[in-house]
DNA sequence: CGCATGTTTGACTGTAGTCAAGATGTGTGG
DNA sequence: CCACACATCTTGACTACAGTCAAACATGCG
């Protein structure tokens, strides 16, 4: 059984229901279904219809995208608080599956979009949301387009470094996925991903207690590596 | 002299006044000022403050993003009706500039965005723009990120044929940027950008008859090396 | 303990990057 | 109208980085 409180107070620190008010957290939560994910469960299926949007809630989510040929490319990694369902037509663009035990706040998309117009608030999450998005699909566009592979395995852990709210040097960061999701996510292979772990650890930039953690250890460099702009 | 009246049918027919009445156009076009810009010049620039939103209402507009270290990833090529002006920040993410000449109808975002409130039909087309772009950012990634050189660059090519309406096989599509500039939105330098025209030319999927045209001979061809799914 | 899975490393190949020369095209001034 | 300078693009030769194939090495689980 999930902890209904856990995800209200989820939901109220996430984009999505910052600033708004006891009651409309409430209107939102009563519209969403709670459901668990096992590691590998499929969450949304690219291109079938898109009928419905989610607030991930415990676990990191995969988001990626596949063509025909085999050629995978992933997207981003979602966590607490992050919101999944965009697509600009009725199918959804791309799948998630879960990398661990997740908990989704799943809502059907056209009333969640209806109870955006009740809740103006709520609408103008969705619109910042979209360009945070936005924002950090640049910089991993910029990332694979014109960095070499150590970089683009610097630009992966600052992000999850920033995004666990710059812990204390020493203490590690977890990377639930595999070298193989990574690469993927990079534009590498899962070979040059490794190579690419090696070569940090060897420069004393990282040091990586075990295949699902990493440690800054010299966080400037990393930074300088990482650097977007 | 910019002949206003073909700038309010350009808003209309564009995502950005979709659907809106003419009283509601209206409004829009008297927020609005015109703006003539020369090749090469400078339309807003990275990190600077995003004061203003801007239709583009005639010629082409690169929108890149440059890093202290003098890389470039190019980020989208605007034409008539496109939108510039997103950001999750109060600066600008990118930088833009025309490339030929052009005319933008640039609008103070504050009021642009105070507009929006008043017209619900103006946010709505807002909120699906933001969509599209980003399902378009979502193509480019993988481009970039899986593809091959001449791939990538049949990505661009089919990109410009969709936009123009899928015109009449024989009939060539105009690229008014240079082979550097392709490069920069492919993730590769200019000598493998024209490599890579050298070889669609030489498997006769594409000819060139000047360099900033082209010409689609084997469509299916193309579309599979373009293919994102 | 032994197998399965995932990761690292090695050897080699192939694609794209770098550096440099030549070709093409454009605009200017004689 | 031609000659020249300058831009840009193309091609060639070589290098370097990442990909491929394969083996060895961990790690975790039954």
């Amino acid at each position: 059984m999930v902890d209904r409180s856990q995800v209200l107070t989820t939901l109220a620190d996430s984009d999505v229901g910052r600033g708004l008010s006891a009651n409309e957290l409430e209107q939102v939560m009563a519209l969403g279904q709670l459901q668990k994910m096992d590691p590998g469960q499929e969450i949304v299926r690219q291109l079938t219809p898109a009928e419905a949007v989610f607030l991930s809630c415990a676990g990191t989510v995969m988001v990626e995208r596949n063509a025909l040929n085999g050629r995978r490319q992933v997207i981003a990694f979602l966590r607490r608080g992050d919101y999944l369902g965009f697509t600009a037509t009725t199918r959804y663009l791309y799948s998630a599956t879960a990398l661990e035990p997740c908990v989704m706040l799943k809502f059907p998309r056209k009333k969640f979009i209806a109870l955006c117009d009740e809740i103006p608030g709520l609408k103008e999450n969705l619109a910042h949301i979209n360009n945070t998005v936005l924002a950090s699909l640049l910089d991993h566009l910029f990332a694979i387009g014109q960095k070499r592979a150590h970089e683009r395995l610097a630009f992966l852990i600052y992000q999850f470094y920033l995004r666990d709210g710059s812990p204390e040097s020493g203490s590690a960061i977890q990377l639930p996925m595999s070298r193989t999701d990574i690469g993927d996510y990079l534009g590498l292979t899962l070979e040059t991903t490794s190579r690419a772990f090696s070569r940090l650890r060897k420069e004393g930039i990282i040091s990586t207690p075990d295949h699902h953690s990493v440690v800054i250890e010299q966080q400037e460099q990393l930074e300088d590596l990482a650097e977007v702009d």
